[in-house]
DNA sequence: TTATCTGCAAACATTTTGCAGCGAG
DNA sequence: CTCGCTGCAAAATGTTTGCAGATAA
């Protein structure tokens, strides 16, 4: 069904390394820099297609870009990003989970999803110049 | 600060007679039909500057577009949206917007921004064919 | 061998922007 | 009268696709 490539396993591989999520075209420059040329068209044709598998997460950004993470279908978390600096923090969401699918059931919705971002600013980009 | 033209209340009053989401481009389209020639630019320009008022609200559908609605509940809230059909509930998170706060707390970040879609099948696309 | 995958570039779809002219205040 | 708003078309952005050649099985 899917021939193992050489382009297919470099983007495997990466995505392996990787524990958020990250633009097609951010997935295209990583790889670029390490060697491993693949096509963009290609990046995105792979993504897709573990995407359509469930090998992977999507999601849309606020600016329209789709972003993939491997699917961890075990531990599911969160993310804590600094607008600032870009770092991010994990976080696990104890009741967010059950807040989600209870929310979902009274609306009668059923396998029910939940996107959670959090976006912030950390310590050191709190106090900018101003 | 925003002048009221022709075009403004045209899409604001388009908006009022619609409870659910409409894409710019749906927008434009309607707003021809009606014969209140508008801009498609213009209506980009202005369902972007309600947005930032907090006039309507935005959110991106599975294929890219941005889609648009009156902000009926003032105040904060979010979505769960179906994945078969598209229909939409608004429902509010109690707890979320506290949890959000206090996790970004408890890493040192301020400023806390959350972003919160739940996705799933009502009842209607539940038993599909599939 | 051969059906699938890849890379490139051109095509697409949506949204944004530059600029000259219009018009609300 | 003055700026901000509009319309148009061109540009930008992110993604998809056609096709010839490479390649896994």
């Amino acid at each position: 069904m899917q021939r193992m490539t050489r382009q297919r396993s470099a983007v495997t591989d990466a995505l392996d390394g990787l524990e958020d999520f990250r633009s097609a075209q951010q997935m295209h420059e990583l790889l670029r820099e390490r060697g491993e040329g693949v096509g963009l068209a290609t990046v995105y044709r792979t993504l897709q297609s573990l995407a359509d598998d469930g090998a992977v997460d999507v999601l849309r950004t606020a600016d329209g870009e789709s972003v993939y993470r491997k699917c961890a279908r075990t531990g599911h978390h969160h993310h804590l990003v600094c607008r600032g600096c870009g770092r991010t923090a994990e976080i696990e969401g104890p009741g967010v989970e059950a807040w989600a699918a209870q929310v979902g059931a009274a609306h009668g919705f059923d396998a029910i999803e939940h996107t959670v971002e959090l976006t912030g600013l950390c310590g050191e980009c709190r106090t900018p110049e101003r």
